[in-house]
DNA sequence: CAATAAAATGGTTACGTAACCATTTTGAGT
DNA sequence: ACTCAAAATGGTTACGTAACCATTTTATTG
């Protein structure tokens, strides 16, 4: 490989010299200048950026660690960070969170020496989360949060848990189903204690059967699906916990033969952009402002990079409803 | 930070033992194994990632560069590659091609010394191929390919396009709007001069004002949209150069209150997951087995990083039709 | 127990860069 | 022309690791 020593001497000049051509030019003659940036041209240097880092103790680089991209929320976060990243001299090392490979996750981000960490996929009593504290590596937390309640980006889940809730009793809809995640994760657990407190207000019992818990995964969704069709008294409203549930569930239950919403109302959380499309519609719950959980997100962790001060960060933003298509009054019959 | 030095200082041994008790412990002995790993619990060291680079000349990463995301398509590939290369030990360094800042993205690969490059984004006549040949790094493109015809992996664009085309002119359709993206791009030339060749096969002129190209943005999809309602005899049917178009496109018509495929025909391309989700069945054409681009591809680019050859790579799937629900034989008034 | 091979460990170096300090050159003011 | 500060350039070092070769220790064999 051609390194600036190789150029230097072609120029017939110092490695030193070389070095300031690229970062402070004004500190070098015209000639020299021209001189080095010919033997630059000629032998296609290009400075290694790793050698760089060693000397200069920062790396540029973020870690990502996102939740899988087939649920859209993912999708967008992850554009907007990676966009945001890169538009302000950062590379980003994307993972895709899954629980089979965390720890080689972040062994390989602590080897590389990242300048911060961007994460969602953190749980409410996750030990990784001291492991991040002792670090120094200033992080932030997205969509979840930890239970020491520090350093995240959130919308206000419960209130969206309860917004959801709420809207469906108003509808007059009583035999509901909560399809959600693990309650460890944050996310899950303020949706769902939402959804209680919902409940509780307008006087109506939770019953524990009409409560699924998965992993979110197609297949578990599908199980969930087949086990709602066997209860004695059906759901005429499935509170999904996340629009990527919701659209999931709807992909079954039109496949199934149910017309939404005329045979079954469906809510997601999230307010993702598909859920927009005229053939979806998806009534759902998200943050009031247009802001985007990723993008706050990364926008702050990179304060906290440049500042060198990593305060302690709290967003947890507002939320409404959206009322779309998949909902409509219970019909008596 | 606290370096091999530093772990060797505390276990009393030397720098050089430290790394073979991390990278060669069957050379070393059982009380030294402990004595070392004991101080690198006590210190908490992790190894530098960059430093190991410098020495080793490898960095065991990748970029990619990638399409925008709100495209499914991408998200799959995306996916697929991310995880695919983690499991393989790489990192991922990920970039949404845009092209503002393309230069900068280039720039920022080949200063990171990766050891393979992956993208979507070339143009048939773009220049960067012959830098990424000159610069003697891996790599391989996925869904598009470059003039020179080397080391790609695609769909055969071509009959592609000829079956989706053929198949709407099957149904009875003539007034065909073509809607897709810059001709500079393999994938759209492709299944630009399928839609030509089925054109001509059956004796179709094809009425250059109803060819739309654009740069696939959701903005001008909208003024497409507009454009095609100006047209004296307004298309039957639409044929999208993507899925991702063809949603879109969709998704106007809907909201503008047309019925499909009663009032009018959208047939895509891609074959991408969220269009076989029920609200949305959308005709496409698609590869014929279940391989997914991005991981054929990143599979390759491995091989080639591991064996140290370059092979040249050319790498193109059959596609067929997959009939849904968003096309229908013409309605004669 | 000596000879000797094998195993274990240590010392030094290079990787490519920017920081730091030292030296030389330039130009302004007298 | 002479002084002296400023500008330009050079020399050396450190960053943290693994490769490489040298040395010491251990085990094996006759």
């Amino acid at each position: 490989m051609v390194s600036s020593k190789d150029v230097a001497k072609y120029a017939g000049v110092s490695q030193t010299t070389v070095s300031r051509v690229l970062n402070t030019p004004d500190r070098v003659k015209e000639p020299t200048y021209k001189k080095v940036m010919a033997a630059i041209d000629e032998l296609n240097y290009i400075p290694d950026a790793n050698a760089r880092s060693l000397v200069q103790q920062k790396t540029d680089t973020i870690a990502l660690v996102s939740g899988p991209l087939f649920n859209p929320f993912f999708v967008e976060t992850t554009t907007s960070i990676v966009n945001f990243a890169n538009e302000n001299g950062f590379k980003v090392n994307v993972h895709f969170s899954k629980n089979e490979n965390i720890t080689d996750t972040y062994h390989s981000i602590f080897e590389n020496k990242v300048d911060g960490i961007i994460l969602s996929s953190i749980l409410i009593e996750d030990p990784i989360f001291h492991k991040l504290e002792k670090s120094g590596i200033p992080f932030i937390t997205y969509n979840r949060k930890h239970e020491s309640n520090k350093n995240f980006v959130e919308m206000d889940n419960e209130q969206a848990g309860f917004l959801a809730a709420d809207y469906l009793l108003s509808l007059g809809h009583e035999t509901i189903c909560w399809v959600g995640g693990p309650l460890e994760v944050s996310t899950f657990k303020g949706r769902y204690d939402g959804f209680l407190r919902a409940f509780q207000k307008n006087g109506v019992a939770v019953e524990q059967e009409r409560v699924f818990l998965t992993d979110t995964s197609k297949e578990e969704l599908r199980k969930t699906f087949l086990k709602m069709e066997q209860l004695k008294d059906k759901p005429t409203a499935i509170y999904a916990a996340t629009d990527a549930i919701a659209i999931q569930m709807m992909d079954f239950y039109i496949s199934a033969g149910y017309r939404v919403p005329e045979d079954i109302s469906i809510i997601g959380i999230d307010n993702v952009e598909i859920g927009q499309h005229a053939s979806i519609n998806l009534t759902t719950v998200g943050i009031s402002s247009s802001a985007n959980l990723g993008q706050l997100a990364i926008e702050t962790l990179i304060d906290m990079i440049c500042e060198k001060n990593n305060p302690c960060i709290q967003i947890t933003k507002a939320v409404r409803l959206f009322e779309r298509k998949t909902t409509m009054a219970r019909r008596r019959v």
